[in-house]
Formats: C-alpha cells, sequence, structure tokens
DNA sequence: CTAAATGCAAAATTTTTGCAGTCCC
DNA sequence: GGGACTGCAAAAATTTTGCATTTAG
C-alpha cells in the first residue's frame, strides 16, 4: 500500500513530461496520441498494440490500429516508450521507462515489474568488457506465477 | 582457446543426447529433424526459422519453411530447442539449452552468450519470493558491440 | 495555412493449418 | 503396414505502407 501512494498524481506527472518530451521533439500532441499514451502509462500489464486498440475503443471509437501502431513506433523513437522483449507472437509494449526487470508467468503470460537495486549495481562479468559498449543490463524471470499455480492445484490435487 | 576444444566431438556429443531424447519420447528421426537440429546446434547466432530454412538449402533442397516452423515447435515442446526473447518480429532460436545470458547488439542485432555464475547462484529479492514458481533467471544486455562500434567510428571520427 | 498525423484499404511479413502423399519404426 | 511426418498451397495473424483527408501549431 505505502508504495501506491497517489497513483493519479504520479500519472498526471507522466502525461507531463510525455507533453514536454512531445513539444520539444516537435510532435504534434494529437488526440490520440494523448490517449495511447495515457492508456500504456496506466497499464501495468505490457499490452500489445492490438490490446490498447481495444481499451481505446471507448475513448476513440474511430481510432485504427494501424495508427496505434505508428503511434508507438514513433513513441518508441522518442523513448516515450519501449518493446518488452518477449516470446509472444505480438509486441508488447510499456511505458515505464526508469529501470526495472521482468517476471513472466509461463502460464498465463502475465509480465510483471520488479526492481532489484543490488543487482543494478553489481558490474558485469569481466569478459563483457571488451564485448562493446554496454546500454543496459536487464533480468528476466520466468515461472509460473501464484494464480495458475492455484488454478492447477485445485485441478489436480497433489 | 582452451575452452574451444573438440568442438566437433562436442556437437557429436549433442547429437546423439538429440537422438537419444527423440527415442524416449517417440519422436521419429527424419532426415529434416536431423538436419535442423544439426543445423541449430552448430549455430552461434540464434538463428529464426527462416534463417535455418536457407542455410539447409543446400543438404536439404526440397525441405519447406513450414516444416521448420513446425519442428521448431515439436523441438521446443521436447526441451530440445528454445526461443529466444528478442524485440524482433521474427522469432530466433537456439539449441544451447544450459544456464547462460544474452547480450544483443542493438545495431547489427547479434546476439552472442555469455555465462555468468556468480549472478547465477545469486538469490532473487526477497518480495520475488511470494510471487510464485520461478524456473529460471536470465540476464539480457544491449549495447553497440566493438564491430560497429568502429563501423561508426570510422563514419564519424570523433 | 502547411506540414504532419490519421483512417482506410491494401500489401507485406511471419507463422499456422488442412490435406494428400511419403517415410520411419 | 500404420501412424507420424512432410510438402504444398492456402489461410491466419501481425505489422507496414500509400494515399486522400483532417488537424495541430
Amino acid at each position: 500500500m505505502s508504495e501506491n501512494l497517489a497513483p493519479d498524481s504520479s500519472l498526471q506527472q507522466q502525461m507531463e513530461t510525455f507533453e514536454e518530451t512531445c513539444r520539444t521533439a516537435d510532435l504534434k500532441l494529437t488526440h490520440q496520441r494523448l490517449e495511447i499514451y495515457r492508456e500504456l502509462a496506466r497499464a501495468t500489464d505490457h499490452p500489445s498494440a492490438e490490446t490498447l486498440h481495444t481499451r481505446l475503443q471507448k475513448s476513440l471509437p474511430t481510432l485504427s490500429l494501424d495508427t496505434v501502431y505508428r503511434t508507438l513506433a514513433t513513441f518508441e523513437q522518442h523513448h516515450l516508450v519501449k518493446k518488452v522483449q518477449t516470446v509472444d507472437s505480438q509486441a508488447h509494449f510499456e511505458a515505464q521507462m526508469s529501470q526495472h526487470h521482468h517476471v513472466i508467468c509461463d502460464s498465463c503470460k502475465e509480465i510483471m515489474d520488479f526492481h532489484w537495486n543490488s543487482f543494478d549495481s553489481t558490474p558485469l562479468p569481466e569478459d563483457l568488457r571488451q564485448w562493446g559498449a554496454i546500454r543496459n543490463k536487464n533480468v528476466t524471470i520466468h515461472g509460473t506465477c501464484r494464480k495458475c499455480q492455484d488454478v492447477k492445484a485445485g485441478k489436480k490435487p497433489a
């Protein structure tokens, strides 16, 4: 709970930063861009373009899927969003740009963020230094989330 | 150099393990499967289905792309190969099943393996324990490889 | 006003599937 | 010989593109 203080104001803050970045980059602040960004920033589940499109039907009934794709690509170029590395056929996106890592449930495919400061500050192994210029390092964890474990347990009791 | 001893014999060993696994799993050892697996096991670059298909044209001129896809999917189900997590549109594969991590060059897209034993034995952060059952943890590093750095340096000195 | 962004439709890319013939066990 | 596997062709799924129209700045 304590980590969840004032989520709205932080979203609002994120929107302001977003608008600021768009102005600086000469990206027009269209209704579509604002809504797409807000929807992604609000999401915690790393949605695909199609999922975003579906969610935005209510607020933007005429929004087309190709605009979602185009917009996400533009945002990505301007480092406003990132594609999430997955094994999925659909690309997944996130607006969370600060350092974090992912846990993926192989059963329900849910992707969650987590933080790991001690890892972040650990130096890389020696032999990697000569590989080139390293920009970032991230951990991905795979497993089965509590929810899916419980479902399985319910179906096949021990 | 010392780590590179007898690469052929290790490929041969890997082929034997592969055949063994197929027999146990009642997977027929077809010419195609053997060649696809061998090609992937030999590769160090995490090729896509299409790349594998191209490389196999010489040894299997009639091999179809859909068989490559189907075969890789079968292998994956039997834990003989893994899909590599990327941000690419095409899926990439590897036959290397033991614990390792990836460095990806954002410029040339090359994916290389590396090992990091001290990371492997580091316990996960506390708050992840309650997430569910964790199967594995892997690091992905992004950056620009030496080769691409040099190319850039050559083109835009200073 | 004007260049950039959108929506539509059509295409391109990547992957999957149905079916008839082929091949391993 | 029989069921699994393959190749072909066609479809499905995902993403991209050309162009006319609309819109932000």
